[in-house]
DNA sequence: TGATTTCGCCATAAAACTGTCATAAAATAT
DNA sequence: ATATTTTATGACAGTTTTATGGCGAAATCA
């Protein structure tokens, strides 16, 4: 495997020298800048595996920035976190709202840092064919077609979207909430518990092969697509 | 299989040379040009199973290269990737429009190019003698007539492009909208909901041979051809 | 020009999905 | 062991999306 490149944005010298030490020592290739500007002009000419942008930014702001990422093309797909000094709730909505994948609240712990970059990048993507695959899972993104096993299974479109976003964030739990902003889609009021019926319907759909077993319940805190 | 030519028009050196060695390195037999005139002076001599233009050329102009290339019989049916600089979606539009069959916006990987090659000589196309098959489908262009199973099936103009874009383009779901554009042309103002209607004279048409069923609805996503 | 086709659109029927409930189960707490 | 909280399920009724038959208009053919 080719190392991987992470594109830094942060102004605070310390802090960003600090994360650029951190990454380095674990072996990443890091770029970093000082400004939604000068990280564009990167983004321009090197796509990193990658991206910790601080919320707070000098001119353009963190999330716009982000907001910016997520509309080219190019770029959309790139896991990224966001830093931000308060850890607040509200934010926090906001920063899954903007498309960041993560959130990293300061200060945090190099270790923690890690342990999500980690998390991110062994996360599952579509690739060049348009096919995201977990074991004998694929979707087929072009096609819009499950497979499981190689048969093809006929799934709704809100359980092939729920399928989609599982797999390309395995190994994590989501609330209720989380998945209905996540995978319905902000601004769209619909009663939590609804949640768990398409989480049924799609465990129904797995369950021939086995693979209901992958959609599991963490009571108290949501849901979480997993091996085992 | 013999190996598969790639004519490659480019003016920018390093980028030439870059496709060259990843195309040859894929085992492709590569002839590479630097002007729209140099690449129709290739074609006056071979014909490539691909052909790979910048979008920006000096003197001719990517696009109306292209458009002479669909208009000669010769050349019309060699799957064309156009290659740009930025991705911009007016650009995409007007790139299809003069016959692109794909589009690859700069920087790519070798890794994405030749997936999308790939995909491009797996497509079904227009043979020698003008005829498209698919299974005991054939659809003669020149004649313009549509056969299946050795019978001739009479086809209303729009149903033939329709199934011909199909064939052309399996396995993968097309909006209503795409469809419209794609195969009624940009620039008409048509009903969407007209697509239905002629999807079901095609499948109608398709019937008594147990063909309608590759005519699949992907509900709230459009249309896909394909087996199965 | 008259006869035929083919088209695009509309109204209506038919499907496919969705979101909620009510109730049964399961997991935790007391 | 029993009460309480949380999740799983089956059923259902409302919505949204597609399928279809029919029709006048436009295009094409004779």
């Amino acid at each position: 495997m080719t190392t991987k490149t992470i594109l830094v944005v942060e102004d605070d010298r310390d802090i960003r020298d600090m994360l650029v030490f951190a990454l380095q020592r674990a072996s990443y290739e890091v770029v970093a800048t000082e400004s939604a500007e000068q990280a564009q002009e990167k983004l321009g000419m090197l796509l990193p595996d990658i991206i910790l942008l601080d919320w707070m930014l000098p001119g353009m702001e963190g999330p716009e920035l982000a907001r910016r990422i997520r509309q080219d093309k190019l770029t959309q797909a790139i896991p990224l976190i966001m830093l931000t000094a308060r850890g607040e709730e509200a934010d926090k909505l906001r920063g899954f709202d903007c498309g960041a994948d993560d959130y990293l609240t300061k200060p945090f712990s190099p270790r923690e840092l890690l342990a999500r970059i980690k998390a991110l990048l062994r996360r599952n993507s579509v690739d060049e064919e348009g096919v995201l695959s977990f074991g004998d899972i694929s979707l087929d993104m072009n096609a819009h077609r499950l497979r499981v096993a190689n048969k093809v299974v006929d799934a709704g479109p809100t359980e092939f979207k729920l399928l989609t976003f599982f797999i390309q964030h395995p190994d994590r739990v989501y609330s209720r909430e989380q998945l209905l902003d996540l995978v319905w889609g902000r601004n769209v009021y619909v009663e939590e518990r609804t949640v768990d019926v398409h989480i049924l319907r799609l465990r129904k759909l797995l369950a021939p092969y086995g693979h209901d077993k992958k959609v599991q319940t963490v009571r108290g805190a949501g849901y979480r697509f997993s091996q085992n």
